[in-house]
RNA sequence: GUCCUGGUAGCUCAGGGGAUAGAGCGCCUGCCUGCGGAGCAGGAGGUCGCAGGUUCAAAUCCUGCCCAGGACGCCA
């Protein structure tokens, strides 16, 4: 925890002198993530407080005002609509009198916050002193790799279930995307101290997978010249064909009479053999894989059944078993077993959300495509209505994928077997490419995905733009010179120039990215925020002479600069799972 | 027909109560005898789908409508 009282703030401002080696003379105090807006949130809440004396009944906690990094550069470093917010409750007109009087309530400790003005309709707008930011460079230097390190886990459990296709295919483009944001969330928790359980749900038995056999059967009897009825329904992937293929290598003639179960095993086998292999090419190793089938086995189907009749929340009808939720409030009841005695899909789809959270994890994600949303509420509706909480269930939901080449759209189409899969995606532009893109975008906005432009080696590529900047930053931190300047003594006041201080300014915002990119469940602020700290580097770079620098003061001040953007840069891009080359 | 998501620059998309709405690409103009020009600086380009409403303040929230995609099955 940051330390919370002023003189631990004091601390830091004394903490300002820096030895030539580059670490803080004195003890680190105000860790540096996130620490200017904490500081200037905590020091407006205490000011508001000492409005409360003046207005009886003014309860100052109540004033839900925000701290942001305003559009505008002359608009300071962090705005606050505090005193806006205020005049509503307090109801005052004046606005930017309550503005004035709140801003002369506000005290911060020296090397902090330079001063405070009164802007447009009552917004307070923070100007941070210089040598914050100039402190801020040599903080994220020495933390190096935990520069934007969240402490919200806590130790904490997290159980992140994505992905989850039925062994019947391939994994497709849509997939992918799942995978990946998946792996992002998964990857922030860790960074914010979770415990990360990565988990595929899967089913291998139903009616999918009997197709599937049956499927595989008919290629294989077809390859040995025995007639054979391909299943009118069945799957017409080229893959189903490899596995006959497969089948006959190992057996010859040997399995025609064998049973069905033979040739869906074998397929499952293969399949999910190929599910795995395209996942580790992108980085994604999956704790467990779940078999629904368990559910059946220790009889938590039948539990779930029970407790929901028990509550008269199941009934039957027409030969079916109905979940009622319309009494949770839903627009219809749906059939949870059906006449036939097989449950449908929700069920087993319930019973694994109840045992997730009875596993004991404080949090579970869910990545789903927009298919299932309806789904998805009818499986929480159920959870909740056997006495589960499921505030800790966090559902993601992601729009669908189109490919795009040569300004064509891709036709896909998962039954035919002309589609193009994941594996295809990743073996065309790459792992990191695919892991890039997939994050790029909010999970509710359609992604379009051009393979084009993925596969460029140029600046229209917003990952090489990223990359590029990394590569350029190891690149200039490799050269003799660079040795060269470090000797000299450390002195950050020396970074002055408009460049240098809105690349810190950039730099300073990982921790606030990151924490946002958790809490909303939005990897795509990664990349946003990684192509800002990108065009804030070459535009310094541009600008800003580092080995060439004046005079060496300057260079090596630079010098400490342009490493701590190498260092926001590689810690952002292991979020996102994609590399930070040395060079390209 | 009901429900869910989207509709922001020519294109792909950020922003999602706050000040003069942003980025990349594309287009136009400049910048290499200097650390990687895979870069930088500048310019043109917008009724934030339409219409009402709430608010001191709406691209953002609410309602209706129009488009696009998805879901509405005893398929998963």
């Amino acid at each position: 925890m940051e330390p919370r009282d002023a003189a631990g703030l004091r601390g830091c401002a004394a903490g300002l002198r820096w030895s030539p080696a580059g670490r803080p003379a004195g003890r680190q105090c105000v860790a540096a993530n996130g620490a200017m807006k904490k500081l200037i949130s905590q020091a407006i809440r205490e000011a508001l407080h000492t409005l409360e004396a003046g207005h009886p009944g003014f309860d100052a906690d109540a004033v839900d005002f925000q701290v942001t990094p305003p559009t505008r550069r002359d608009h300071g470093d962090w705005a606050t609509n505090a005193a806006m917010i205020a005049s509503g409750l307090l109801e005052v007109r004046d606005r930017r009198g309550l503005a004035e009087m709140l801003a002369a309530a506000l005290r911060f400790p020296e090397g902090t916050v330079e001063r405070v003005e009164v802007a447009g309709p009552g917004f307070l707008n923070f100007f941070v002193d210089d040598r914050w930011y100039q402190h801020l460079v040599g903080r994220i230097v020495a933390a190096d790799q935990s520069y934007g390190r969240l402490t919200a886990g806590d130790g904490q459990s997290v159980l992140a279930e994505f992905v989850s296709a039925n062994p019947t295919g391939p994994l497709t483009v849509g997939h992918g995307r799942n995978a990946i944001l998946g792996d992002v969330l998964a990857r922030l928790y860790e960074w914010a101290g979770y415990t990360v359980t990565r988990e595929y749900y899967f089913n291998n038995a139903g009616r999918q997978m009997r197709v599937l056999g049956e499927s595989v059967r008919a290629r294989y009897l077809a390859q040995l010249g025995r007639p054979a009825e391909f299943p009118e329904d069945g799957y017409q992937g080229e893959y189903i064909v490899d596995i006959a293929a497969a089948l006959r290598a190992e057996h010859g003639e040997g399995v025609a009479d064998a049973s069905l179960d033979l040739f869906r095993s074998a397929a499952e086998r293969a399949i999910f053999q190929d599910i795995r292999v395209t996942c580790e090419r992108l980085g994604i190793r999956f704790d467990s894989f779940f078999n629904e089938q368990s559910l059946y086995d220790d009889g938590s189907i039948d539990a779930v059944v029970a407790a929901l009749r028990a509550q008269d929340l199941a009934y039957d009808q027409d030969g079916a078993v109905w979940f009622r939720s319309t009494a949770c409030g839903l627009d219809r009841d749906v059939v949870i077993i059906k006449s036939s005695g097989e449950p449908t899909y929700r069920l087993p789809d319930m019973a694994y959300h109840r045992q997730k959270l009875r596993r004991g994890f404080n949090h579970l994600v869910d990545v789903f495509g927009a298919d299932h949303i309806d789904t998805c509420q009818e499986v929480l509706a159920a959870v909740r209505a056997l006495g589960d909480s499921t505030d800790r269930v966090h559902v993601v939901i992601y729009q669908f994928v189109t490919l795009q080449r040569g300004g064509q759209v891709v036709k896909m189409s998962t039954r035919k077997a002309n589609f193009e899969t994941l594996d295809d995606l990743v073996e065309e532009v790459g792992a990191d490419a695919v892991r890039y893109f997939f994050a790029m975008r909010s999970p509710r906005s359609h992604l379009e995905f051009d393979l084009d432009l993925a596969k460029k080696r140029a600046n229209d590529n917003p990952m090489y733009y990223v990359q590029y900047a990394h590569a350029r930053i190891s690149s200039l931190l490799a050269k003799p010179e660079a040795a060269e300047l470090q000797p000299t003594p450390l002195d950050l006041a020396a970074l002055e120039h408009e460049a240098e201080r809105h690349l810190v300014t950039t730099l300073a915002l990982l921790p606030e990215t990151l924490q946002r990119a958790l809490a909303e469940h939005e990897p795509h602020r990664l990349t946003t925020y990684a192509a800002e700290v990108a065009t804030a580097f070459h535009a310094f770079y541009d600008r800003c002479p580092v080995l060439a620098a004046p005079d060496r003061r300057i260079g090596r001040a630079r010098l400490e600069l342009t490493r701590a953007a190498g260092i926001v840069l590689r810690n952002i891009l292991r979020m996102i799972g994609v590399a930070a080359p040395e060079s390209m």
